[in-house]
RNA sequence: GGAGAGGUGGCAGAGUGGUCGAAUGCGCUCGACUUGAAAUCGAGUGUACCGAAAGGUACCGUGGGUUCGAAUCCCACCCUCUCCGCCA
């Protein structure tokens, strides 16, 4: 959520970063944030007024008055004519205050100045390259989705029949090898510092918007109706809202935390596009990283936080490059994000496998997550960054391309062979 | 799911219609004493919004109601705990 006072103290430099992004018309939202500051003034006044008339009574009775009396009287019509006025401006202020809050929850993030000007994905700028191509997109590859169901490593036809489409059931070494990924992934995360979570995968409308997916994709989740519970699209939900509505200390910053969890997603609109394989599912596994830190050094973590999940794919030894997302294609919370599209041979392309963001206070308000620090009046809000580290399920895609072998065979990577206990899938 | 108890400041805990944003204790900050520390003593110590400031408004789980006036009374809801039932 962006900062009212700040669309209001600083609109041009507001609309001009918004309108980076898109279009969006703050007129409204300014006229009824005057409206409301003024009837709050008055209805505030008229407040004051009625508390010094309450407090007369209460002396004067405690004095020995005889609650009959014409003074006490006319202090009780007083009180009462002033109640009258306060009732009429009430449900007024409560009106435009919601109007706000809802327009407020509209607005995406500001982009970072850095973050460069484009229309859609095709805009985004190539920060670096890592790694060689194992294998040429030339040469005959399999795309993974064929190499899995060869193996009998992965079914997507039982998977229709026990769910629908966009499902995948993984089998033997394919369900292993999902398995060795989310415990090495972990386990490279806690090694860098950042604290292993297992939160609930289904979350409460507050915890949906605090973090950014409510009101406005609604469409995108699963939700359990009966119980006002959804099934978390990612595990950056349940970690936003781990500390929702606290007051941390400076000390307790930074807070880093990794979550594997299984993620849920409808995928509305997305019907004609990657029908078959791992890439986009219903359901899927991704480790998740996410900071609470200090607002001087989040852009700093952002580096760090994508160096981290770059660790895994160079430890996997994929070759991947690294996107700064354009002003088009940045996510609604987030003020300036790296992709990380790791190389699919099959495809002859880089496909995305994290994306790592700064949404500095932008879930921090949303969320209301504040620190304070000590002999500092007041607080501020956190700043919050969440990465994938990495989507389980994309890297086995990679991994299956990349490390096929002429017989069909896929080596498993040095770092995983332990967690496997085997060095190839056949 | 059934029965009962309860939700007050960082924590513990008092407060059952008025001067209560809220006693007291602990914690924390500053000061005094001390070679230093402990102990002791003194002062201070919530958040948000409005305001240049003085000051004002709101907040005692949430939302409504009664009243000149509500932490306190009434209604609804939410949550937590205990016991029973069910259960990985």
């Amino acid at each position: 959520m962006l900062d009212i006072k700040q669309i209001r103290n600083q609109t041009e430099q507001v609309k001009a970063a918004l309108g980076r992004r898109g279009d969006y018309d703050l007129s409204s939202l300014l006229a009824l944030d005057a409206q409301q500051r003024e009837i709050e003034k008055t209805r505030s006044d008229l407040q004051a007024s009625s508390n010094e008339v309450g407090k007369s009574v209460g002396q004067k009775m405690r004095g020995g008055a005889d609650p009959k009396s014409d003074e006490i009287k006319a202090l009780k019509d007083e009180g009462n004519r002033l109640k009258q006025e306060i009732s009429e401006l009430e449900p007024k202020e409560r009106e435009l205050k919601v109007q706000i809050e809802s327009i407020l929850l509209t607005l995406p993030n500001l982009p970072s100045d850095s973050t460069p000007e484009g229309k859609s994905e095709d805009d985004n700028v190539e920060v670096r390259r890592w790694g060689d191509e194992l294998i040429d997109a030339d040469k005959t590859c399999l795309p993974h989705y064929e190499i899995g169901e060869k193996l009998g490593i992965m079914n997507f036809e039982r998977s229709v029949k026990v769910a629908q489409s966009r499902f995948v059931t993984l089998i033997g070494a394919g369900a292993a090898l999902e398995r060795a990924l989310i415990s090495f992934m972990l386990a490279r995360h806690t090694d860098a510092g950042y604290t292993e979570v297992l939160p609930p995968i289904l979350v409460n409308s507050d915890s949906m918007q605090g973090s950014g997916q409510l009101p406005k994709f609604a469409e995108d989740g699963f939700k359990c109706d009966r119980d006002d519970l959804w099934l978390t699209p990612t595990a950056e939900v349940p970690l936003t809202n781990l500390h929702r509505e606290e007051v941390l200390t400076a000390e307790q910053l930074p807070i880093n935390y990794c979550a594997y969890t299984p993620c849920f997603r409808r995928e509305a609109g997305s019907y004609g596009r990657d029908t078959r394989g791992l890439i986009r599912l219903h359901q899927f596994n991704k480790v998740e990283m996410y900071k609470f830190v200090h607002p001087d050094s989040s852009f700093n973590e952002l580096e760090k936080l994508t160096a981290d999940a770059e660790d895994v794919l160079q430890q996997l030894k994929l070759p991947y490059r690294v996107l700064e997302l354009c002003t088009g294609d940045l996510g609604f919370g987030a003020t300036k994000t790296y992709d990380l599209e790791v190389w699919l041979p099959s495809a002859g392309k880089y496909r995305e496998i994290s994306s790592c963001s700064n949404c500095v206070d932008f879930q921090g308000r949303r969320a209301n997550i504040r620190f304070k620090e000590s002999g500092k009046k007041g607080t501020q809000y956190v700043h919050t960054l969440n990465g994938s580290g990495l989507a389980v399920g994309r890297t086995m895609a990679a991994i299956l391309e990349n490390y096929q072998q002429a017989d069909g065979a896929i080596a498993v990577p040095e770092v995983l062979q332990k967690y496997m206990g085997v060095d190839v899938i056949k």
